[in-house]
DNA sequence: CCGATATTTAACTAAATGGTTAATTAACCA
DNA sequence: TGGTTAATTAACCATTTAGTTAAATATCGG
């Protein structure tokens, strides 16, 4: 998985690195800032991880200032992928508009109570249809 | 990693599963139709492996005709994928307003040439330098 | 220079990922 | 019924990921 967009989805994948995304949207932060809410749950060597990963799919740059890192969040390889999710909106715009839907129906059918209601619901493992 | 925000990101973080995505946006299409283009790349197993990735991140359906599984895209998890990423839209927009001011500025002040030009400019965070 | 603070690197481990080949299941069709 | 097609499952393997602890590096501050 090398290309760019992969790596980015790649680096979205964990409620940890989204975090410090979060914080960093407030603006710069050194490593033992990123790492403070999350000591508990695991070591600075693991944060230090997460943030390379960050890194490397280029949505975080981080400097020095004496022996700290200050760390900061860059958006533009969100816009990839945003701009790549943008081509299915239609599908879940649809999916939506088609609840909608059916909530007008259920509501508005109510009086036309359980009609047909033994039609093979479940698996149906043996054929199709 | 288990929440479905990371499952999602994580099911797009492989091109193979992208462009079956892709494919499902055109129509519904059964297991080989979705494995063709990959078929000299990797085997069918290997797409089965790939689509129960995008099955269990909700993306994708699959229901049964005779032989043939008949798979759907389902958008309903980008949804909160993108949600997500609105947050951020303004760290990718920022340097592209930056740059379109940039523009603006250089061709508007063309005459007014350099005027200031070395006041510190970064962040400046800690103190050092 | 010394000790403390901030962060990274090294070495290791367990589990997940992405792939393989071979075998199995299921349904069609002649 | 038997052969063919569609798809999944099983068993296996290599690599990556996500974490660990311990050690190393770098810089500040007195």
């Amino acid at each position: 998985m090398h290309d760019q967009l992969s790596q980015t989805f790649q680096a979205l994948a964990d409620p940890t690195r989204r975090a410090m995304l979060a914080k960093l949207s407030l603006g710069e932060a050194n490593v033992s800032d990123l790492a403070k809410p999350f000591l508990k749950e695991m070591s600075l060597p693991a944060i230090t991880k997460h943030l390379k990963v960050l890194e490397n799919a280029g949505l975080v740059t981080k400097s020095r200032d004496a022996q700290y890192r200050p760390c900061k969040l860059n958006g533009a390889p969100l816009k990839d992928a945003t701009d790549w999710m943008e081509h299915y909106r239609i599908f879940w715009e649809a999916s939506l508009d088609r609840l909608g839907e059916y909530l007008k129906t259920v509501t508005a059918k109510e009086k036309e109570t359980t009609k047909k209601k033994k039609t093979a619901k479940g698996k149906n493992h043996g054929r199709k249809k």
